[in-house]
DNA sequence: TTGTAACATTCGAATATTCGCATGTAATAA
DNA sequence: TTATTACATGCGAATATTCGAATGTTACAA
Protein backbone atom coordinates (compact mmCIF):
# COMPACT_ATOMS: atom_id res chain seq x y z
CA UNK A 1 0.00 0.00 0.00
CA UNK A 2 1.02 3.59 -0.28
CA UNK A 3 1.70 6.21 1.83
CA UNK A 4 -0.14 9.27 2.44
CA UNK A 5 3.17 11.17 2.29
CA UNK A 6 4.05 10.03 -1.36
CA UNK A 7 0.38 10.74 -2.52
CA UNK A 8 0.85 14.18 -0.95
CA UNK A 9 4.19 14.71 -3.03
CA UNK A 10 2.66 13.15 -6.35
CA UNK A 11 -0.34 15.88 -6.10
CA UNK A 12 2.24 18.36 -5.09
CA UNK A 13 3.97 17.55 -8.34
CA UNK A 14 0.87 17.78 -10.39
CA UNK A 15 -0.03 20.90 -8.91
CA UNK A 16 3.17 22.47 -9.96
CA UNK A 17 2.48 21.23 -13.60
CA UNK A 18 -1.29 22.79 -13.53
CA UNK A 19 -0.40 25.79 -15.65
CA UNK A 20 -0.15 26.30 -19.17
CA UNK A 21 1.97 29.03 -18.65
CA UNK A 22 4.35 26.21 -16.77
CA UNK A 23 3.75 23.45 -19.15
CA UNK A 24 4.92 25.44 -22.03
CA UNK A 25 8.08 26.46 -19.65
CA UNK A 26 8.96 23.09 -19.41
CA UNK A 27 8.32 22.37 -22.97
CA UNK A 28 10.69 24.67 -23.85
CA UNK A 29 13.45 23.88 -20.97
CA UNK A 30 13.27 20.09 -23.02
CA UNK A 31 15.33 21.55 -25.81
CA UNK A 32 18.03 22.01 -23.53
CA UNK A 33 18.85 25.09 -21.10
CA UNK A 34 17.34 28.37 -21.61
CA UNK A 35 17.83 31.94 -19.53
CA UNK A 36 14.81 33.72 -17.96
CA UNK A 37 14.82 36.19 -20.60
CA UNK A 38 14.97 33.67 -23.18
CA UNK A 39 12.06 32.31 -21.57
CA UNK A 40 10.08 35.43 -21.64
CA UNK A 41 10.70 36.26 -25.20
CA UNK A 42 9.57 32.95 -26.26
CA UNK A 43 6.77 32.62 -23.91
CA UNK A 44 5.48 37.07 -24.95
CA UNK A 45 4.59 37.30 -21.26
CA UNK A 46 5.47 40.06 -18.07
CA UNK A 47 9.08 39.05 -16.61
CA UNK A 48 7.76 39.19 -13.42
CA UNK A 49 5.11 36.55 -14.09
CA UNK A 50 7.27 34.47 -15.83
CA UNK A 51 9.40 34.65 -12.87
CA UNK A 52 6.74 33.61 -10.87
CA UNK A 53 5.91 30.81 -12.80
CA UNK A 54 9.67 29.92 -12.65
CA UNK A 55 9.58 30.83 -8.34
CA UNK A 56 6.80 27.61 -8.47
CA UNK A 57 9.16 25.26 -10.34
CA UNK A 58 12.13 25.80 -8.56
CA UNK A 59 10.14 25.52 -5.14
CA UNK A 60 8.97 22.15 -5.98
CA UNK A 61 12.62 21.74 -7.28
CA UNK A 62 11.03 20.32 -10.41
CA UNK A 63 13.85 22.91 -12.34
CA UNK A 64 17.28 23.69 -11.33
CA UNK A 65 18.65 27.34 -11.97
CA UNK A 66 22.24 28.53 -12.61
CA UNK A 67 23.99 32.18 -12.29
CA UNK A 68 26.15 33.50 -15.39
CA UNK A 69 26.92 36.99 -14.79
CA UNK A 70 23.75 38.74 -15.09
CA UNK A 71 21.79 35.78 -16.49
CA UNK A 72 19.86 33.15 -14.76
CA UNK A 73 19.78 29.93 -16.68
CA UNK A 74 17.10 27.18 -16.28
CA UNK A 75 17.08 23.56 -16.57
CA UNK A 76 14.97 20.72 -16.43
CA UNK A 77 16.41 18.37 -13.22
CA UNK A 78 15.05 14.92 -13.92
CA UNK A 79 14.30 13.49 -17.88
CA UNK A 80 11.04 11.61 -16.31
CA UNK A 81 9.30 15.27 -15.86
CA UNK A 82 9.70 15.10 -19.84
CA UNK A 83 8.12 11.77 -20.10
CA UNK A 84 5.24 12.71 -17.65
CA UNK A 85 4.31 15.78 -19.98
CA UNK A 86 4.78 13.62 -23.14
CA UNK A 87 2.33 11.07 -22.32
CA UNK A 88 -0.04 13.64 -20.50
CA UNK A 89 0.20 14.86 -24.09
CA UNK A 90 -0.59 12.25 -25.82
CA UNK A 91 -3.94 11.43 -23.53
CA UNK A 92 -5.10 14.61 -24.15
CA UNK A 93 -4.74 14.48 -28.25
CA UNK A 94 -6.71 11.32 -27.78
CA UNK A 95 -9.05 12.77 -25.68
CA UNK A 96 -9.11 16.21 -28.24
CA UNK A 97 -9.75 13.37 -31.41
CA UNK A 98 -12.38 11.69 -29.49
CA UNK A 99 -14.24 14.92 -28.75
CA UNK A 100 -14.28 16.04 -32.24
CA UNK A 101 -15.18 12.90 -33.37
CA UNK A 102 -18.36 13.40 -31.44
CA UNK A 103 -18.98 16.72 -32.87
CA UNK A 104 -18.27 14.71 -36.47
CA UNK A 105 -21.09 12.59 -35.45
CA UNK A 106 -23.30 15.55 -34.03
CA UNK A 107 -23.29 17.33 -37.38
CA UNK A 108 -23.99 14.66 -39.69
CA UNK A 109 -27.28 13.49 -37.32
CA UNK A 110 -27.74 16.85 -37.75
CA UNK A 111 -27.59 17.14 -41.87
CA UNK A 112 -29.36 13.78 -41.62
CA UNK A 113 -32.36 15.61 -39.74
CA UNK B 1 4.55 24.29 -32.34
CA UNK B 2 1.73 23.50 -29.31
CA UNK B 3 -1.31 24.94 -29.20
CA UNK B 4 -2.33 27.00 -26.51
CA UNK B 5 -5.55 25.15 -25.74
CA UNK B 6 -3.74 21.53 -25.88
CA UNK B 7 -1.63 23.11 -23.33
CA UNK B 8 -4.84 24.76 -21.29
CA UNK B 9 -6.10 21.07 -21.72
CA UNK B 10 -3.40 19.14 -20.06
CA UNK B 11 -2.87 21.99 -17.35
CA UNK B 12 -6.78 21.26 -16.65
CA UNK B 13 -5.84 17.31 -16.36
CA UNK B 14 -2.99 18.02 -14.22
CA UNK B 15 -5.29 20.08 -12.04
CA UNK B 16 -7.35 17.43 -11.27
CA UNK B 17 -4.74 14.94 -10.58
CA UNK B 18 -2.97 17.45 -7.96
CA UNK B 19 -5.19 16.32 -4.84
CA UNK B 20 -3.99 13.21 -2.40
CA UNK B 21 -7.94 12.10 -2.37
CA UNK B 22 -7.99 12.00 -6.39
CA UNK B 23 -4.56 10.04 -6.51
CA UNK B 24 -5.53 7.41 -4.30
CA UNK B 25 -9.25 7.17 -6.16
CA UNK B 26 -7.39 6.39 -9.30
CA UNK B 27 -4.73 3.79 -7.87
CA UNK B 28 -7.68 1.98 -6.24
CA UNK B 29 -10.00 1.67 -9.49
CA UNK B 30 -6.15 1.35 -11.23
CA UNK B 31 -7.35 -2.46 -9.68
CA UNK B 32 -10.39 -2.42 -11.47
CA UNK B 33 -14.52 -1.15 -10.78
CA UNK B 34 -15.23 0.07 -7.55
CA UNK B 35 -18.47 1.75 -6.12
CA UNK B 36 -18.32 4.78 -4.57
CA UNK B 37 -19.09 3.16 -0.71
CA UNK B 38 -16.38 0.86 -1.24
CA UNK B 39 -13.75 3.80 -2.02
CA UNK B 40 -15.27 5.56 0.76
CA UNK B 41 -14.84 2.67 2.86
CA UNK B 42 -10.72 2.65 1.23
CA UNK B 43 -10.46 6.05 2.07
CA UNK B 44 -11.75 5.87 5.24
CA UNK B 45 -13.31 9.54 4.43
CA UNK B 46 -16.47 11.17 4.54
CA UNK B 47 -19.24 9.95 2.09
CA UNK B 48 -20.00 13.66 0.75
CA UNK B 49 -16.21 14.36 0.43
CA UNK B 50 -15.38 11.43 -1.83
CA UNK B 51 -18.72 12.27 -4.02
CA UNK B 52 -17.15 15.62 -4.80
CA UNK B 53 -13.55 14.14 -5.40
CA UNK B 54 -15.11 11.98 -7.87
CA UNK B 55 -17.66 14.47 -9.45
CA UNK B 56 -14.40 16.77 -9.93
CA UNK B 57 -13.23 13.36 -11.79
CA UNK B 58 -16.06 13.11 -13.88
CA UNK B 59 -16.04 16.38 -15.12
CA UNK B 60 -12.80 16.08 -16.48
CA UNK B 61 -13.99 12.65 -18.24
CA UNK B 62 -11.16 11.16 -16.31
CA UNK B 63 -13.71 8.25 -14.81
CA UNK B 64 -16.91 6.73 -16.00
CA UNK B 65 -19.68 5.75 -13.78
CA UNK B 66 -22.15 3.10 -14.56
CA UNK B 67 -25.03 3.14 -12.19
CA UNK B 68 -26.66 -0.62 -11.14
CA UNK B 69 -29.43 -0.41 -9.06
CA UNK B 70 -28.62 1.63 -5.98
CA UNK B 71 -25.00 1.79 -6.43
CA UNK B 72 -22.94 3.67 -8.63
CA UNK B 73 -19.87 2.33 -10.34
CA UNK B 74 -16.61 3.96 -10.51
CA UNK B 75 -13.67 2.74 -13.28
CA UNK B 76 -11.09 5.03 -15.23
CA UNK B 77 -11.62 5.70 -18.67
CA UNK B 78 -8.83 5.31 -20.18
CA UNK B 79 -4.90 3.63 -18.89
CA UNK B 80 -2.77 6.11 -19.55
CA UNK B 81 -3.86 7.66 -16.44
CA UNK B 82 -2.61 4.69 -14.81
CA UNK B 83 1.01 4.93 -16.63
CA UNK B 84 1.07 8.45 -15.48
CA UNK B 85 0.86 8.32 -12.27
CA UNK B 86 3.13 5.19 -12.19
CA UNK B 87 6.00 7.33 -13.79
CA UNK B 88 5.25 10.33 -11.29
CA UNK B 89 5.11 7.71 -8.06
CA UNK B 90 9.10 6.93 -9.83
CA UNK B 91 9.53 10.26 -9.99
CA UNK B 92 8.50 10.78 -6.31
CA UNK B 93 10.33 7.74 -5.07
CA UNK B 94 13.68 9.19 -6.46
CA UNK B 95 13.25 12.43 -5.46
CA UNK B 96 12.32 11.14 -1.78
CA UNK B 97 15.26 9.09 -2.10
CA UNK B 98 17.53 11.99 -3.00
CA UNK B 99 15.96 14.34 -0.14
CA UNK B 100 17.65 11.14 2.29
CA UNK B 101 20.29 10.55 0.91
CA UNK B 102 20.98 14.15 1.10
CA UNK B 103 20.02 13.86 5.13
CA UNK B 104 22.35 11.57 5.99
CA UNK B 105 25.20 13.14 4.42
CA UNK B 106 24.18 16.07 6.60
CA UNK B 107 24.34 13.95 9.24
CA UNK B 108 27.90 12.65 8.38
CA UNK B 109 29.02 15.79 8.14
CA UNK B 110 27.78 17.16 11.56
CA UNK B 111 28.92 13.58 12.81
CA UNK B 112 32.72 14.52 11.12
CA UNK B 113 31.99 17.97 12.52
C1' DT C 1 29.93 56.27 -7.89
C1' DT C 2 26.02 56.21 -10.95
C1' DG C 3 23.48 53.76 -14.19
C1' DT C 4 21.48 49.91 -16.42
C1' DA C 5 20.23 45.22 -17.59
C1' DA C 6 18.43 40.84 -15.90
C1' DC C 7 15.79 38.72 -12.55
C1' DA C 8 13.33 38.14 -8.05
C1' DT C 9 10.08 39.35 -4.57
C1' DT C 10 6.23 41.66 -2.25
C1' DC C 11 1.56 43.28 -2.07
C1' DG C 12 -3.31 43.28 -2.89
C1' DA C 13 -7.33 42.11 -5.47
C1' DA C 14 -9.74 38.64 -8.04
C1' DT C 15 -10.65 33.99 -8.50
C1' DA C 16 -10.58 28.99 -7.51
C1' DT C 17 -10.29 25.00 -4.43
C1' DT C 18 -11.49 22.39 -0.47
C1' DC C 19 -14.00 20.95 3.47
C1' DG C 20 -17.93 20.13 6.66
C1' DC C 21 -22.62 20.33 7.00
C1' DA C 22 -27.12 20.14 5.44
C1' DT C 23 -30.19 18.75 2.03
C1' DG C 24 -31.76 16.45 -2.37
C1' DT C 25 -32.62 12.36 -5.26
C1' DA C 26 -33.12 7.67 -7.05
C1' DA C 27 -33.75 2.76 -6.16
C1' DT C 28 -35.65 -0.50 -3.39
C1' DA C 29 -37.50 -2.70 0.81
C1' DA C 30 -41.19 -2.88 4.28
C1' DT D 1 -47.00 4.93 1.14
C1' DT D 2 -43.17 5.31 4.20
C1' DA D 3 -38.49 4.19 5.25
C1' DT D 4 -33.90 3.25 4.16
C1' DT D 5 -29.73 2.78 1.52
C1' DA D 6 -26.48 4.78 -1.66
C1' DC D 7 -24.96 8.78 -3.76
C1' DA D 8 -25.05 13.68 -5.36
C1' DT D 9 -25.40 18.57 -4.78
C1' DG D 10 -25.72 23.33 -2.69
C1' DC D 11 -23.89 26.53 0.61
C1' DG D 12 -20.53 29.12 3.20
C1' DA D 13 -16.08 29.62 5.41
C1' DA D 14 -11.22 28.89 5.13
C1' DT D 15 -7.44 28.60 2.26
C1' DA D 16 -4.66 28.72 -2.01
C1' DT D 17 -3.57 30.40 -6.64
C1' DT D 18 -2.90 33.90 -10.02
C1' DC D 19 -2.04 38.32 -12.01
C1' DG D 20 -0.48 43.17 -12.50
C1' DA D 21 1.97 46.77 -10.41
C1' DA D 22 5.55 48.33 -7.74
C1' DT D 23 9.87 47.57 -5.61
C1' DG D 24 14.39 44.86 -4.51
C1' DT D 25 18.65 42.73 -5.76
C1' DT D 26 22.74 41.50 -8.22
C1' DA D 27 26.23 41.91 -11.83
C1' DC D 28 28.57 44.77 -14.49
C1' DA D 29 29.57 48.95 -17.50
C1' DA D 30 30.51 53.88 -17.75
Amino acid sequence: MQSDSLRAFKADIFQALAHPTRIAILEFLGKGELSAGALMEKLGMEQANVSQHLAVLRAKRIVANRKAGNQVFYSVRDPIIGEVLSLMRTYCRARLKETLGMLGETRKAVRVQ
